[in-house]
DNA sequence: CCACTATGATTGATCGGCTT
DNA sequence: CAAGCCGATCAATCATAGTG
């Protein structure tokens, strides 16, 4: 049991940050779905797109994600408010221009 | 149109943002691994079982041999190994899908294009 | 340069659903 | 009805990157 913890030939683990506008994509859905944290497999890919990295990353940042966030709710408050802000903004203008366009529109 | 629901959230506290969700109070039940039957097994049940260099090598051989194992062969490798059926069981079945997820990710990008020493 | 934290990846095991 | 498998996820841990 002593130091096995080798785990030799880890090479692979280089691990490289992602870029700050990936985490940026990524952290907006979050936030935007805190409900419901779980991406389709079609939505990671698309994220996996936008973000440039694997539909896997994709996997592993929402399952680290959701783990640490209710590990510890209240680290995250600051980020989640932020977020939060944030998709309220582009919902608003999504809003008013459907109200713009529903002026004629009735169901 | 617009009202947000809170997916059933019993006592949270209410602030406008971060309200508590059912995912988030989603607790795995403890690995069973060791059962209490035996005696003062030296397997502590709920905890996360740390396979050796040698059998991991044993299972990694064997996978190569065959992806999916009959009973009998399952048997055979717990007892060699010292493991649970269980334990194979599932090993090769996480086994499988890592597999599955290296083909699928496997063609990929090998260009380094910008600076790779 | 070092201690401590943030973060991506790995993996034994669990959960729900479907099949045998 | 029980058992195995799949796909997704959990949860703990590893090893490194980033920050002070």
């Amino acid at each position: 049991v002593m130091i096995l913890r080798s785990r030799f030939l880890d090479a692979r683990r280089k691990r490289r940050n992602f870029s700050k506008q990936a985490t940026e994509i990524l952290n907006e859905y979050f936030y935007s779905h805190l409900s419901n944290p779980y991406p389709s497999e079609e939505a990671k890919e698309e994220l996996a797109k936008k973000c440039s990295i694997t539909v896997s990353q994709v996997s592993n940042w929402f399952g680290n994600k959701r783990i640490r966030y209710k590990k510890n709710i209240g680290k995250f408050q600051e980020e989640a408010n932020l977020y939060a802000a944030k998709t309220a903004v582009t919902a608003a203008h999504a809003v008013a221009a459907a109200v713009q366009n529903n002026q004629t529109n009735s169901p | 149109l617009s009202e947000d629901k809170e997916s059933s959230c019993g006592s949270e506290t209410n602030t406008p943002t971060a309200r508590t969700f059912d995912w988030m109070k989603v607790k795995r039940n403890p690995p069973k691994t060791a059962k209490v039957s035996e005696l003062g097994l030296g397997a502590p049940s709920g905890l996360r079982t740390n396979f050796t260099t040698r059998q991991l090598t044993e299972l990694e051989k064997e996978f190569h041999f065959n992806k999916y194992l009959s009973r009998a062969r399952r048997v055979e490798i717990a007892a060699t190994l010292e493991l649970n059926e269980t334990q194979v069981k599932i090993w090769f079945q996480n086994r499988r899908m890592k597999q599955k997820k290296r083909e699928r990710e496997g063609g990929r990008v090998p260009p380094a294009p910008p600076g790779c020493p």
